[in-house]
DNA sequence: AATAAGGCTTCCCATGATGGGAAGGTCAAG
DNA sequence: CTTGACCTTCCCATCATGGGAAGCCTTATT
């Protein structure tokens, strides 16, 4: 299998596939004669397994740890359960991080009437002296 | 004021009031006779609106286009709001995405039983043929 | 057999916003 | 006049991904 059918077979692009070979993601591919990259179908399987982890927003660090984990057959469940609880902490925090962006900006938002007259509250926040969220909730 | 107050009075690190210069957000900085970048009130002023800006998550470029506004005393307020409803819409889907995410990771991680035994669904997921979301919800 | 199309290779560059750090000039207090 | 804090520019790193060029390889069609 060259690398545009594991890709295919993937869902990785083959640019991805030769990224994730040189930073240690992936091992080294086996080489035809005239230099092509050879994959099989346990490759495909550990692209496979990358790109769920990358689909659930895990950082190529968290990814490698993963990946030994996945071959270490005599691993202690606790081991991966920790590295995915610290993950839904991080999404945890960046959601509500964007919510409260979100919340902000509704509220501005909701006071701007929003029609051909020039007064703006989004604008006086933003140009303002004072915190976003303004003794708000 | 040197561009060391000027960070202090707006929050705003030395090193991103020269790259906000640089990449034309904030007018070139008058310079004292040495060559170090002299600012004012106006320009602290300046600042801080892209500090808020950039704390509710508006990309560079809406920040440009928000300090168009801002300087344009006559602007509609809807040019205002469209930036803005733009924003929260892009801040909805993130959150979503994060959403989507957090939930998938959460069901895995309740089925994983966490302990010293090797069995566990979150590797059995990631290494597995179905997708992410298996039937669920 | 020659040729065209398309796949593969490596290498470099760009993204977005930020920080780190080096080498060297400047200012103010002692 | 020295010392330390501040300023300058320039380069590099992040993180994961894509774009594109130059050149080789393979396959299919004339």
């Amino acid at each position: 299998m060259n690398i545009g059918q594991a890709s295919d077979a993937s869902g990785v692009s083959a640019k991805m596939i030769r990224y994730y070979e040189s930073v240690g993601l992936m091992p080294e591919a086996g080489r035809s004669a005239s230099g092509y990259r050879v994959y099989g179908e346990a490759d495909v399987h550990m692209l496979r397994f990358i790109r769920r982890s990358r689909d659930l927003g895990f950082a190529l660090d968290d990814i490698r740890l993963l990946l030994g984990l996945w071959r270490d057959r005599s691993r202690p469940s606790a081991a991966v359960k920790d590295i995915a609880m610290k993950h839904i902490d991080d999404l945890t925090a960046k959601i509500a991080e964007l919510q409260a962006m979100k919340r902000s900006l509704q509220h501005l938002a909701e006071a701007c009437h929003g029609d051909a007259r020039p007064d703006c509250p989004i604008l006086d926040d933003l140009g303002g002296p004072g915190a976003t969220e303004k003794a708000c909730h």
